[in-house]
DNA sequence: CTTCCCATCTTTACATTGTCAGGATTACAG
DNA sequence: CTGTAATCCTGACAATGTAAAGATGGGAAG
């Protein structure tokens, strides 16, 4: 039963890993179903039992891409001293997730072959979105506070995913969280006029 | 001559125009080189001969992009009041771009096909981003601007494109402008502190 | 005007890919 | 133990990208 047993066991989480895999290395464009069934050591028909086609593949690979998306920015987040910089965290993390995934990041964001309307990935890419405005109202912002937080966001992992920000590129680490720190602060609410002591949730 | 001459006279112009409108209809991820011969009316090897493969055909149609988006960016600075509104304009001129021709802005920002090592996509990105640097000199701007204007400008591009940011599909054009000009103008260098009739390039 | 060269385009061929249909194997309930 | 359904495989087909070799005709050299 070691060697080649028939029925894999759990051939679904096999075929999400080698697809994960085949994504990175190939990317969105060079993905191949066949390719990622023999990553997995399985016919090339195996994966269509599980997911159906190519794009059930990659919409599931997507829903796990949200999460693991969300967990990098969580992570960030974590030890933030205040409101404030945990979104300017959240930021952070977004960027941080588009450098160590690009090809992920470009499927749950910048891909037509997922299947968008497919209740998992919505319901997926709705909880990050939901956490994006937790942020900004705790900051007392609004709806123009959470587009001006997330197109920044969003336009610097992209284009640093891609490789076209340049200017970033030449930095040292250090120096280009500091760039982008106060980029992104532009983008949040004003902050209180005063020295705050007062608990921000004032409003 | 003019049913079926051997010799088509100006192919390549042909299939730049028929691989634009083949990119229209499937996006980057369905584009292929056999449907645009068959638009141009010519075999399906026919393309190799002034393009070598597909990644060449689309490194061509790469730079006619970004003359395209630049045009568009052109326009949109016509008639600004300053040179601030004219950097918001640019800003704005980026999100038509992306919302006009949503398949050719992924192609030349967020795919890997095009040859970005080949001279003259180079020459064409780095057009468009002297442009932009251009911008934020006349304000006054360092290189934390430049990164502030474009990241959040092709966040809003970006994210409006593959139709993620359903807030601003929701509101009405004016309305939508309006909140899209109030997030730009928080990316820009600080106004001058009065009420400035002096020159803005004072510095 | 004729001849020859070569850019242009076609035809043919092959490997790869996605998808479907049908068959083989195994787990599991009765 | 037996039958059924889930799981996985084999085989086939159309579409695609690419390379090789042949067909066509424009244009220069004589």
């Amino acid at each position: 039963m070691s060697q080649k047993p028939y029925h894999h066991g759990d051939l679904r989480a096999a075929l999400l890993a080698a697809a994960e895999a085949e994504l990175a290395e190939k990317g969105v464009e060079g993905f191949s179903l066949r390719s990622v069934a023999k990553r997995a050591g399985v016919s090339h028909a195996a994966p269509a039992h599980h997911f159906g086609d190519t794009g059930g593949l990659l919409t599931a690979l997507a829903v796990e891409g949200f999460t693991r998306f969300q967990d990098t920015l969580d992570a960030r987040e974590q030890g933030a001293t205040d409101d404030r910089d945990r979104a300017v965290r959240a930021g952070l993390g977004y960027l941080e997730f588009a450098l160590a995934r690009p090809a992920l990041f470009r499927l749950i964001f910048s891909s037509a072959r997922p299947d968008y309307a497919a209740p998992e990935l919505t319901a997926a890419a709705s909880r990050a979105y939901d956490h994006l405005v937790g942020l900004i109202r705790a900051l007392g912002g609004d709806e123009t506070d959470v587009i001006a937080l997330w197109a920044t966001s969003h336009g610097i992992a992209d284009l640093s995913a891609g490789h076209k920000m340049r200017t970033l590129q030449g930095k040292s680490l250090a120096e280009r969280e500091a760039m982008i720190r106060s980029v992104l602060l532009r983008c949040l609410p004003a902050a209180a006029p005063e020295f705050s002591r007062i608990p921000d949730r004032s409003l």
